[in-house]
Order: C-alpha cells, then structure tokens, then sequence
DNA sequence: ATAGGTATACTTTTT
DNA sequence: GTATACCTAT
C-alpha cells in the first residue's frame, strides 16, 4: 500500500492533520467530520511515512470500545505491534502494572468498583462508630473521589474540610482510613488509576524516565473531556518531543460532573502557541435539517468557539415532535414510529432511542415488547453490577490477591456456608489489629481456634475451596470454572429468587463466554482478564451487529451514530436535568448533551416529550423541554397527540393540558393545532400484533396524589392490568406508600409484585 | 445463623 | 420498581 493511499478519500483539513509532522497539534473536530478516521489515518501515517515505531505511540481514546475499533482500523494500514490505544484509565492500569512500585501496590493490585468502594466506606463509617444512616457512604465516596481528582491526599481534605462543616470533617478522617486500608489490601479504585498514574510520571521525571521519554507520538481523541489530572499527565508524556496532537468538539463537552474541564481544549493554542490548528467542518453524517437544528440549539451557548458545520446532503425530512400523555404513551408513540421506520426500510440496528436517565428505559422496554420490537438496552443496570458476576469477579480477585478483603468479605460466606455476622465480627477484629489480610488471619490456629459453632466448619470449607482455586490452571476461563464448580455457586445462583425472571445462570455462561474469548486473544491469563472487566463498561459490551434497536443514555450515545434516532423525555428537569438549574455552566452543558443527541442521526429525528411523569414516586405535570424551543421552527413537523377523550381511563386528560407548567410554556403551546389522530390508523399491522390493541389506562389516578392503602383488592380477585392483563391477586404486602400486591397473570402464568399505588389495577367483573 | 418480612432510599450522566 | 439494610422468628 502507497502512503498516498492513506491520504485517499480526505478532505484537505483531514489530510492536513494526517500530514502533520512534529509539534503540538489541536484537530477541531465538529460532530461528524470525521474525526476517527483522521486520526487513524494519522497514527497509521506516522508508522509508514515517518518511520515512527509503534511501540512509540500512544492513542488515547474515550471508551475501549473506540479503542478497540481504532486497533483494527490501523491494523487495515500498518502493523501496529507494541502499540499503545487504550482510555486514559486503561493506559494507567497498564503502566501501573508495570511498574506499582513507586505508588506502593505490587503487579496483583486488584481495582475496586464504587459498589466494593462504598461497602468498604460504610464499614470504616462504623469502625469510626458513627451511624451510616447520618454519615452517608454514598456522600462520603463523592467527596473523597472530588478530593482525589483535585488530588488532595487525606490531610490537606482534613484541613479544607475544617472549613466546610461536621460531615466533610468526618470525611476526611474516613478519607485517611480508605487510603491505609486501599493500600492494606493492595488494591487500586477508579480516581486511583489517574491519580497514581500521574504520580509514576512524576517520579518518572526525576527517575530512570522510562514513560516520560517512551512515547515519540501521543494523540489524545475527546481531549474536550479530560479533565486537570489527565491533562497533567498528557503533557508530562508529550513534554519530551512536543509530539501531541489532541482532536476533539469544545460543543460535545459533556462530562464536567465528572471534572472534565472544557477549558482544556480552549486553551491549547495558548498552552502550545506554535501548535498547528486544524478545523475539520464539513460534515458527513446528518441531512441538511438535522444539522440545521443541531447548530441552532448550540448557537444558545455563550461561552462557545463560533463553529461552523457544512454538509452537501440533501435537507432531509423535518424533526418528527410527540408529545405524550404520560410516559407509558410516550413509549407508545415512540415505539410505533420505529416499527414504522422499520417497516419502511430501515434495519432495527440502525435505529436507536436516547434518554437522559437510565430509568427511562423501562417505559420503552414495555412499550418495544408488546410491539415485539428487539431491543437491547446499554447501560443501566449493568451485567457487571449483576450480583452473581460480582460475587465470582470477587472469587477471581482472591485468587490473584490475596489481601483484597473487600473482595474475601464478599465471597467468605457465598454460597452460604455458616460464617455470619457473629464470625465475621471476631475476624475482622483480629485482622484490623494485626493488620494483616483476612485470608491469612483465618489461617491463623490462633483465629480459628476461637470460633465456635458453624463458622468453625465453614472457615474451614472455604479454606479448602481457596486452595482448590489457587491450584487451578491460570487461564481465566478454567479458573472460573473452576470456582463455579468447587463453591457450587450455580446452583446457589439459580436457587436464588425464583420470582424474578433474571436467568442468572445465563449471566454466569456469558461471564464464562467472556473468559473464553479473552483466553484466547491474550495471554494475561485470570488477572489480565480481571483487569480487561474491571474497566470494560456497556457500552463496550454493546452487539453492534445484532438486529436490535438500541437504547441509551446520551451520554453513552457519544461517539456512536445511527440513521434514525429518537430523544425521549424532552421536558423541564429531565432533560435539562433539574440538577443542571444550579448553575449556568450546568445549562449550558445540558445543551451540549442536547447537541450531541442530535447529531448522532443520519436521516431523520423524533423528539418526544409528555405532559405527565412519575418522578420520584408522585406523577406530576411536566412542560416541554427548553431546547424543544430552541429549535428552528419550520424544521418541526407539527404532530400533536390524540386527545383522549372517550377513552375511559383518562376522563381527565383534557385538563392535564390546562394545569400546571404545560399551557404556560412560551410559544411551544401556541402550535397546538391538533393534526389529529394518526397513529392507530397508521398502523393497522402493528396495533394488531395479538398485543394490545390501543393502550387502556387503569383508573384515572390523575388527580396526582396516589392514594395508599385504599384499596378493596383481596386474595383470589380478579383484576386486569394495561399491560400484563388479566391476572388473580395473590397476596397483598406492606403498607403505606410501600404496599405491594402480587398478581398472577395468567398470560404468562408467572407472578409479579407491583407497588400497589401505582399498579393501575382495575378490578374484573 | 439464617430466612423471611418490612422499611427505606434511590433516580443524572460513568471511567 | 428495585436494591439494600435492618428486624424478628425459628
């Protein structure tokens, strides 16, 4: 292959920024300009047309996913063998392993996830003897992991903290026990893997300069979500040959809760005034509207670099607008034009559904299987949160160390095996004042000579369990298995809460799928695999192939794209999220999210919103998203819901429009001229699929105020539900707010607990 | 020590 | 609607 083959199919600014030889370089990239294949090209460039090794580059991108893809994008150009591409978090990790030395950890520190974090937290909480209730884990694991990015050790929190109040104070105490006992137990959190990262250049500077002086060439992708830590590092890792070319979209900034300081990309040509500047605005993605209305919401943003974005497509079809009753409508809506999409052409993998919350996903999850539409959700409650993956992630992390007591406490007594509280307690007791792992405390005759009954037996069995794993081959998926089959967790796992429909033995096979394929890729054998999950997120899991239509978050949407998309939830404090209010850069932030929804669509958008949610426990009226009009209006299809009157259930509906925020919103109301109803006669194949036909509302509970404990409903009723049927009342439970009913429904046979006030169950007969 | 029940909090986004 | 922590009976 010709090295002008790589500058094929480039505009001038992209093969500008391919051809760029040394010195700082800052790509602006708009959304959809192509900015992958750039800096792929770049990479690939250096190797063949400068002779650079690969060994001596390092790619820095956002997810591991987008690792991954730019590996083998490169691998088409060149051979890349000993090349660096990883996220920054990955690349620390894999640095650290190296070399744990100067940051006190050996090569086995396992990496703690925020669930293990904040049982650890809540247990030095009460070492402290403090009420977890009042000192919350949850606050305290914010506040240390805030400290941790401005990289504050535990004393210097102890002294700012003097300055903020009772609970940060007691934070910082807590702050210093983390740190001894994360240190203890040779293990390594999320905020650790930067900060420790940065720590090892540091010393590196002063030191043998292995990293310092490693890299010839650093490209940083997303560079507008780094934030002060990774910048630090980036420069340190660069510092030697000025060789940094950062890409990225100050407009697609969008993790600043997470300490990503857009300021960073603004000012690199003041950090590196002799830096090159490349604009990539000519966009390849989105039809002529889409753009239009994407720039136009974004022009609302003050504290902005003017951008332009052209494309030579075609204008497209007008933003699809719905406006639902309630979420369950919504879905409704949403789910319908899909399946009209889908029917029309487009596959169901080129087709996704964004939110700005996870909860989001149920009232869609509902609405795409009565429609019978495949989808697969990204995010949310994550496999990895699962409690069957974590208890044998925490088996694994035994195996390779040893002092993770986090990881011990977990899997000590699972499957249950006699050591309760009552053991656990003198355990504990005796390893924190020996300080000395738990494993090794409990081999101690001394330990196990002072407990009685049958913790005694159980200590013993788990002993014995440990040394069977320990002995077990070190490629990860033997090992798993052999945990899953000494510790009988399978059957303990499929045992385990036969109510609900989670198959947790089929999480344990893709666990062990998993395990598989990653043996047979590398050779960094159970610790290799527990590094590569620990830092693996959904979206890394994410069937790209699968015929399915995707659902996420926006924030999991970045960088990805899809030619038909809907946004959900376009209302006032979801989306802008009412948490954003506080302050301005919050607003503004919240646009740049709003932004990058938008411009993940090829063809065509449908926004959506409702006029009623259930939000935190009560239904409440909602008015329409800001940004809905912010939009360009003669982009806007106009399409406004069915009344519902006549319905039944919603005698009231009518006067939802009236109340509250809704009729007052500026000039959204005033384009209400019903179009009418549209979507059931559109539709005769899907409102016909055996399904529900239409949508039947329980009764009207619209008046907002859920009424607990007023029901009539006994064992043995028969009742109906709008979306699982007809069913007969198993039991009633609880009261108050809290009162749950379990129906069995007999479509599916199977028993489900429903939160009685709003289980919108309407007697039978 | 454990199972089963009850109360409570959580819902912003994630490496 | 779900996860978790605490309480109580066995």
């Amino acid at each position: 292959m010709s090295v002008s083959g790589l500058l094929s199919e480039l505009n001038l600014s992209q093969q500008q920024a391919v051809e760029h030889a040394d010195g700082p370089l800052l790509i602006l990239a708009g959304a959809g300009t192509g900015k992958t294949r750039t800096i792929t090209r770049r990479v690939a460039h250096l190797v063949r047309a400068r002779d650079v090794m690969p060994g001596r580059i390092l790619a820095i991108t956002f997810t591991n996913k987008a690792a991954g893809e730019m590996r083998n994008r490169i691998a088409t150009w060149v051979p890349h063998t000993g090349m660096w591409v990883g996220t920054f978090h990955a690349t620390c990790a894999r640095m650290l392993r190296m070399q744990p030395e100067p940051v006190g950890r050996t090569r086995d520190f396992t990496i703690i996830d925020i669930d293990d974090r904040r049982k650890l937290l809540r247990q030095l909480i009460k070492d402290q003897g403090w009420d977890p209730q009042v000192f919350r884990p949850r606050k305290f694991e914010s506040l240390i992991s805030g400290w941790k990015q401005r990289r504050l050790v535990p004393a210097s929190a102890q002294e700012q903290a003097s300055m903020y109040g009772m609970e940060e104070e007691r934070c910082a105490i807590v702050y210093g026990k983390y740190e001894s006992a994360m240190a203890r137990q040779d293990c390594l959190d999320f905020d650790d893997l930067l900060w420790k990262g940065l720590q090892l250049l540091e010393a590196d500077e002063n030191g043998t300069r292995m990293w310092v002086d490693r890299f010839e060439h650093v490209v940083v992708d997303e560079y507008q979500d780094t934030n002060e830590i990774q910048y630090e590092m980036v420069k340190k890792l660069s510092k030697a040959t000025r060789n940094l070319a950062v890409c990225g979209d100050p407009d697609q900034s969008i993790y600043r809760w997470r300490g990503a300081d857009i300021e960073n990309i603004l000012r690199f040509d003041k950090d590196y005034p002799d830096a090159t500047v490349v604009r990539l605005e000519q966009n390849y993605r989105s039809v002529g509207n889409i753009l239009k209305a994407a720039q136009h919401v974004i022009a609302n943003n003050t504290s902005r670099k003017e951008k332009d974005l052209i494309t030579n497509r075609e204008d497209g079809p007008l933003l699809g607008l719905t406006d639902g009753h309630d979420e369950e409508h919504e879905a409704n809506q949403v789910s319908m034009k899909v399946a009209e999409w889908i029917r029309n052409g487009t596959t169901a993998k080129e087709v996704a559904v964004f939110y700005r919350t996870n909860s989001c996903s149920r009232s869609l999850e509902a609405a795409f299987t009565r429609l019978q539409i495949p989808y697969q959700i990204i995010g949310g409650l994550s496999f990895f949160e699962r409690r069957e993956i974590k208890d044998l992630v925490a088996y694994a992390r035994l195996v390779v160390n040893p002092r993770d007591d986090v990881a011990c406490q977990r899997v000590i007594n699972v499957p249950p095996r006699g050591i309760g509280a009552t053991t656990m307690d003198r355990i504990r007791a005796y390893s924190n004042e020996h300080e000395e792992p738990i494993l090794t405390s409990i081999q101690r005759d001394e330990v196990r000579g002072s407990i009685r009954g049958p913790g005694k037996k159980g200590v013993l069995k788990f002993l014995s369990l440990y040394e069977k794993i320990r002995e077990s081959t070190n490629k990860a998926e033997i090992a798993l298995r052999t945990i899953i089959e000494r510790s009988g967790y399978r059957h303990f796992a499929e045992a385990l809460d036969t109510t609900e429909d989670v198959d947790r033995g089929e999480n344990i096979d893709e666990l062990l799928a998993f395990a598989s394929e990653y043996d047979s890729r590398e050779d960094g054998g159970l610790r290799g695999f527990l590094e590569e999950i620990s830092l693996l997120t959904d979206v890394d899991r994410w069937k790209e192939g699968a015929e399915r239509v995707s659902l996420m978050t926006v924030h999991a949407a970045k960088g990805l794209e899809f030619d038909r998309v809907a946004v959900v939830g376009l209302e006032e404090g979801l989306f802008p999220h009412a948490r954003s209010f506080e302050e301005p850069e919050g607003l503004e932030e919240e646009r740049r999210l709003f932004y990058v929804a938008l411009t993940r669509a090829r063809e065509e958008l449908l926004l959506s919103h409702c006029r009623m949610r259930f939000r935190t426990g009560a239904p409440g009226p909602t008015s329409p998203s800001r940004f809905l009009d912010e939009l360009p209006e003669e982009l806007i299809e106009e399409r406004l819901s069915p009344r519902r009157a006549g319905h039944g259930g919603f005698s009231g509906s009518g006067s939802f429009g009236d109340r509250g925020g809704y009729g007052g919103q500026g000039g959204y109301g005033g384009r209400s001229d019903s179009t009418g109803i549209r979507r059931s006669a559109d539709n005769p194949s899907y409102t016909s699929t055996g399904m529900e036909s239409g949508f039947e509302f329980g009764p009207s509970e619209e008046s907002g105020e859920p009424e607990p404990e007023e029901t009539d409903l006994e064992a043995g009723d028969l009742v109906v539900h709008p979306v699982f049927g007809e069913g007969t009342v198993s039991r009633l439970q609880g009261h108050g707010t809290n009162a749950r009913i379990v129906v069995e429904f007999d479509r599916t046979g199977e028993e489900r607990t429903l939160l009685l006030s709003y289980s919108m169950l309407e007697r039978l007969g």
